[in-house]
RNA sequence: GCGGGGGUAGUCAAGCCGGACAACGACGCGGGACUUAAGAUCCCGUCCUUAGUGGUUCGUGGGUUCGAAUCCCUCCCCCCGCACCA
């Protein structure tokens, strides 16, 4: 199998790229543009992320067949730094990165030609191209292709920019990011692409609290500043010895480590002296926002690496100042060492601030006695932190202590009073990492305020109230998605646009210091695919790609004769490319990993509504959850790693194409389980055995069944159009390798031998394939004699006139009285030497009818049916008999949906098509079978069976 | 914390703008046909019970309804995103 798929996947994809059917070129027809958001390159891409790109192919190629002019290209995102860590990584001969190159194929010869990032960009573009996209038969514009390092590309980026700026969109102001000293900027992620150590730190922002004692400032960082109404103390760690920092007039402590992270964050830091922690205990500091003098007090649990390495004390709420409290008022030899008066120190009380739901006033003081803690080391002091810090941040209230902020939630007060007290200078903001972050390169990672970053401003109000409307009116899945991006646009705000350091990319046009960023050159880019073959051909040179030349193209803003005389390109390709630019844009859909919900699209959205007139703005987005390994993520020991190249010869293209497209919904994650495959692959095996069947049959005779089958072929072409409008493709390969191959095999089995029957039926048939399983459809295709590709034939629309309701209510009624006699077979455990069967008697029959004439307009009762059979004479006669038929009758169908009456209201006649099934019934049961009806005085009954007939549940007798 | 998604029979997985649901389908398992045999293939079955009937099911506990896997509320448990990372 897998021999002969590789060599007719070959074979085809050979045809279809020479016969260039993959090329998008305007025409009458209607267009479709569709993408996925293209890669970052980074590496080898995995059997997952195949699944989203073949969702893509899919739908381009079902639009196309449904006679779309289609325009699918590809590109790849090499912004970034992942191909310079990469290059470096090779070239220092990383084993592990060695390694991870040779076991997805990477040929040995071509390792020592990737150590310039460049290089690895160029050859990954090839191998997303040609091992992965074309591989899998993408009828992509391959002419289109693009990469965010490409020159070309860097124009329209930079254009880009320049529109964004004319629109009020770029800002500038301080920003404070995660930076290794040595290396410059870096990202702090899970994936640690550019740390040694420590992904999953956060920023935290402290307030910096002064505290004025005598000439110094005592300076504690806090994470609530919202309880400076509680300060009760300060402290200090005796052990410690802090330093002296000029900052402007003023004179503060604090720890050395958190100078030197100060330092990245505030000019004009200097540092003038040190001072022993034991020195200042004692003293008395003035509080912020209270201004009142506290004492310094002694406490170990201030780490010189955590803030500040001093600490404002508020025990109401802070359950480790209760406890250093609550010890040091017991620590006689403490008090007396550092000369404190320990009536002062026990005077000390807490000063409630929060009223908080569930506690006292004071929830760290009541926390600790509930939880028994006596040890300043106990790690449940932690726990309790945490714990008050939830409830009242969230369920909290200021008290009247508060003053101005007294009955505000604790998470307004929180900003508000930061703000209060940096405006009167009485605190400042300090940026801290959760943990410790090392960069790649060995050095510590900090945060460093940079002070001209540019932003894009997506918080623009009048932006985003613009593309949430326009949200509103495109087709987004899946729908759960269309509904939450209205919030996602809301919560989008002005976002950081460029960077400096190590990395590819676009300089930014204002100032080329700086590097476009990986999201913010990824977000209209769509509608470079419209011309970058222009450019990729030659007739567009780099230095005619101006910004009047891309006004032109895309805004429609200038004159051909004065573009074409600015830039020296002929006035008719300036035409021919405006006149492609309104043809094939907006961009009907943009599909893209679920990563993409809240960083991606929402970027993407907002471009287009800044940049381009509204007649240009995206009309889909599909979203695509993922495949994972057996634990997460995929991964090499779990399985699922497996170079794509070397699946796809495994298993065959167009069995994993209808792997991704059946296994489960788009919008669910599914582990890779290679037995799945090889289910999909053996069901394309019986698809094209069935479909060999199909061909052999010569009959000329037409019965039923081949009404029956016509009928369901447009049914299923019917229900496939139904769900291609919201592109699901799952019911699609439902209906076609699932249901249809059933039909047919049934019809096989029915006995169905018409050589125009089969014909019509593998043409449709096989067309329904294509978009799924291309290769492999082209093949069957070519075998039936057809000329041209099936890619390109029309796909099969249903024609409401074939569809033959009667014959497939007769045959679903065969098919039940087929499962009743298996049902008694099974259960009795007989082996049947004749079946009699008894179809309904005349008066039943005539009940029935009567009860759905009622029930069609809503009139039926169990009272009301009686009454009308006891009004007919014919009945009447039956009594008792009837009465209760017509009671259990109306019960019955009371019970039944509509379309289930609807079923049962086709006329069928029973009798007939038993009796012209029996042949094939005797076949199947092994055993003769006798169709008789109950009306039939003279039939045999030895067990007075035929009583028990009803309409369309004849009975059954098994001897 | 903020925001989002999900819990369906042995497994995977549809259904989820209420009604054809004991619940599509696949895999696994059991039986039969075919075959010298195995495999492949084709049929039938696979919650309990049963001459084709009936009963109990869709994380938990309530509620709305003639009727709920599908709608509302409680609780329990999983998963994902949160920004210079594509």
């Amino acid at each position: 199998m897998s021999a002969w798929t590789t060599a007719i996947e070959a074979k085809w994809q050979a045809k279809w790229y020479a016969a260039r059917i993959n090329e998008a070129e305007r025409d009458e027809r209607p267009k479709f543009m569709i993408i996925f958001a293209y890669p970052g390159l980074t590496g080898y891409l995995h059997v997952g992320h195949m699944r989203g790109y073949t969702y893509v192919d899919a739908i381009a190629r079902y639009k196309r067949m449904c006679g779309y002019n289609v325009l699918f290209p590809v590109g790849t995102h090499a912004t970034g730094n992942g191909a310079i860590s990469l290059a470096k990584r090779i070239k220092e001969r990383d084993p592990k990165t060695i390694e991870y190159l040779l076991a997805n194929g990477c040929p040995e010869d071509v390792i020592p030609h990737l150590t310039e990032p460049m290089d690895v960009v160029n050859f990954f573009n090839e191998v997303y191209q040609n091992q992965y996209w074309r591989r899998f038969g993408f009828l992509a514009d391959w002419r289109r292709f693009t990469s965010t390092t490409n020159p070309d590309y860097g124009k329209f980026i930079q254009w880009q920019f320049r529109k964004l700026n004319d629109a009020g969109l770029l800002i500038q102001k301080p920003y404070f990011a995660p930076a290794c000293v040595e290396c410059g900027p870096v990202a702090i992620d899970a994936s640690e692409t550019d740390l040694s150590k420590g992904g999953s730190a956060e920023t935290t922002e402290y307030t910096l609290l002064k505290f004025r004692c005598g000439d110094l400032f005592l300076v504690a960082a806090t994470l609530r500043p919202e309880t400076v109404y509680g300060q009760t103390n300060f402290w200090v760690n005796p052990e410690v010895e802090y330093v002296k920092v000029r900052r402007g007039d003023e004179t503060w402590v604090i720890s050395r480590p958190s100078y030197e992270k100060m330092s990245y964050q505030k000019d004009g830091l200097e540092l003038i002296g040190t001072v022993k922690g034991s020195e200042l205990i004692g003293k008395e500091a003035v509080a912020p926002v209270i201004h009142r003098p506290i004492p310094v007090l002694p406490a170990a649990f201030a780490k010189p690496d955590v803030g500040t390495g001093l600490v404002t004390s508020v025990p109401s709420d802070a359950p480790d100042d209760w406890m250093a409290l609550l010890l040091l008022r017991e620590n006689e030899e403490a008090m007396a060492r550092y000369g404190l008066d320990p009536e002062k120190v026990r005077a000390i009380r807490p000063i409630p601030i929060i009223d908080t739901k569930g506690y006292g006033p004071m929830p760290a003081v009541e926390m600790i006695e509930k939880m028994g803690i006596t040890d300043g080391n106990d790690p449940r002091l932690e726990e309790a932190k945490k714990q008050i810090y939830k409830d009242g941040f969230h369920t909290g209230r200021m008290n009247e202590t508060c003053a101005e902020f007294a009955g505000l939630r604790v998470d307004e007060a929180k900003e508000l009073i930061k703000k209060m007290m940096i405006d009167a200078g009485e605190a400042e903001v300090f940026y801290d990492l959760s943990e410790e972050v090392v960069c790649r390169c060995g050095k510590p990672v900090v945060i460093k305020k940079v002070p001209d970053q540019w932003f894009i401003d997506y918080g623009n109000p009048a932006l985003t109230e613009a593309t949430k409307a326009h949200c509103r009116s495109m087709h987004i899945l899946p729908p759960e998605f269309y509904t939450n991006v209205q919030g996602i646009l809301d919560w989008f705000r002005e976002r950081a646009c460029v960077r400096q350091g190590n990395w590819l990319g676009t300089p930014f046009p204002f100032d080329p210091k700086w590097i476009i960023e990986a999201i913010s050159d990824s977000t209209l880019y769509p509608i470079y695919y419209t011309i970058s073959h222009y450019h990729n051909t030659g007739l567009l040179k780099l230095e005619q790609m101006t910004e009047e030349f891309f006004d032109l193209v895309f805004l429609g803003e200038g004159t051909v004769p004065d573009v074409a005389a600015a830039t020296g390109i002929e006035p008719g390709l300036l035409r021919r490319i405006r006149e492609d630019v309104l043809y094939f844009y907006p961009l009907d859909i943009n599909l893209g990993g679920k990563e993409h919900m809240t960083v991606h699209f929402p970027a993407f959205l907002k471009n287009h509504v800044a940049v381009l007139p509204s007649e240009l703005w995206p009309r889909g987005i599909f979203v695509n959850w993922y495949v994972t390994g057996k634990l997460g993520k995929i991964s090499k020991s779990k399985g699922g790693a497996e170079p794509i190249p070397d699946a796809a010869g495994r298993f065959g293209v167009d069995a994993l194409r209808l792997y991704y497209a059946h296994i489960a919904a788009p919008f669910a994650d599914v582990e890779w389980d290679e037995g799945n495959i090889e289910s999909y692959s053996s069901r394309m095996e019986r698809v094209m055995r069935t479909v060999e069947e199909l061909k052999g049959l010569k009959g000329k005779e037409r019965s039923v069944i081949d009404q029956w089958l016509i009928s369901r072929m447009n049914n299923r072409a019917g229900n496939i159009a139904a769900a291609m409008d919201d592109y699901d493709l799952r019911r699609m390969a439902n209906e076609a390798y699932f249901e249809t191959l059933a039909d047919v095999r049934w019809y096989i089995r029915r006995g169905g031998n018409n050589a125009d029957t089969a014909a019509r039926v593998l043409s449709m048939w096989v067309r329904m394939m294509a978009p799924i399983t291309p290769h492999i459809a082209e093949e069957m295709w070519e075998g039936m004699g057809q000329k041209g590709f099936v890619s390109i034939a029309p796909y099969p629309e249903p024609m409401v006139d074939e569809i033959d309701r009667p014959a497939e209510v007769a045959e679903e009624y065969l098919a039940d009285v087929m499962s009743d006699i298996n049902e008694i077979l099974r259960v009795t455990g007989i082996s049947p030497k004749r079946i009699m069967l008894y179809t309904a008697p005349e008066w039943k029959r005539e009940v029935h009818s009567i009860a759905l004439e009622m029930a069609a307009e809503g009139s039926l009762t169990v009272p009301g049916l009686t009454k009308a059979v006891m009004s007919r004479d014919g009945l009447k006669r039956r009594g008792k008999e009837a009465a209760d038929f017509a009671r259990k009758t109306a019960e019955d169908l009371m019970k039944r949906s509509e379309a289930e009456k609807k079923r049962l209201s086709v006329k069928l006649d029973e009798l007939s098509y038993l009796t012209g099934s029996s042949a094939f019934l005797s076949k199947e049961v092994g055993a003769p079978v006798e169709v008789y009806s109950a009306d039939d005085d003279s039939a045999p009954d030895p067990q007075k069976k035929a009583r028990a007939a009803g309409p369309r549940r004849p009975a059954i007798y098994v001897e």
